[in-house]
DNA sequence: TCAAATAACGTGCATATGCACGTACATGAA
DNA sequence: TTCATGTACGTGCATATGCACGTTATTTGA
């Protein structure tokens, strides 16, 4: 097992043009403006996609899981449904409980959901080619564990 | 050389919980609430670190070299200074050619910037042990790769 | 020299992000 | 039943992000 880091490897890693969240954040800027143009004509914007996306997959959740399965904070899904919500593409329905707000894809959100579906589907194996495949299903693994290990320290 | 994807390794790559663009994003939000929770006790945030970080190992820039150099949208540029230029720690100078703007480091934000760097090394350690340092190493040059590729697209 | 093209900016608009704080509702124990 | 606690939310504030559009200054070509 390894106990510690060598000296050169500290060195690398405390290379500022190494930091990890500065390139991940340019990685991420770039990344959702190529996604971003390819679904300009669907009038979808990134992140929007990726909450009809979850919804087709999970079903209605409540806003408070929905926020969970995004690892998204609570309070910005709320603003981030608003355009959704005034597009039609979602609702909010009320529950025995009413603190809870269960948020559902309409019909409208779901037709909007698979016409985005090609686009997605476009630039993601374009994306993909440009890594090659299995370096980018590392990349994939890669960021995976970062998430999980930043969530869970 | 690969000409083409298996039909198996297309279904990976467009099983869209393997969205390239939000698994990106989900691991840019969550390492930054690391870096941001380091960096807390130093009053900046991860975006105005990397700004004085390019701003000291660079020097001086016009602002739209700076943007290029950040790989960040000039007009995004210009509001993320302002917090900085309130705080002193950045100011704009003159050129000889009246429509550039040269973004400057004063003594303040050299100071802010060098007692705020053992906070971000400490974290950056933290985050790179978490993967193992070769892991992240070929991670860093992933992400390294996604941005050139998505740019010269 | 002077007008057209270009270069470097800023602003309006819309969305994204999260923390601190406050509110309404539900639940369990006295 | 009632009240203390905990749960599900929303809002105010500050920052981040980029596109469309407009402004000012420089450069270039006739």
């Amino acid at each position: 097992m390894k106990q510690s880091e060598s000296k050169s490897e500290r060195r690398v890693a405390t290379n500022m043009a190494a930091c990890t969240c500065a390139n991940l954040r340019k990685a991420a800027r770039v990344i959702t403006q190529r996604y971003e143009a390819a679904l300009q004509p669907t009038g979808l914007k990134a992140t929007q996609f990726t909450v009809l996306v979850t919804l087709a997959k999970c079903g209605d959740l409540p806003l408070t899981h929905l926020a969970e399965a995004l690892v998204l904070d609570r309070t910005t899904l709320t603003r981030n449904l608003k355009p959704l919500i005034g597009q039609g593409l979602v609702t909010i329905g009320n529950e025995r409980d009413q603190r809870v707000r269960r948020i559902k894809l309409t019909a409208k959100g779901s037709k909007a959901f698979k016409d985005a579906l090609p686009r997605w589907e476009e630039v993601q194996l374009q994306v993909v080619a440009g890594l090659g495949h299995k370096r980018w299903s590392g990349f994939l693994d890669d960021l995976a564990a970062t998430i999980a290990e930043a969530r869970s320290t």
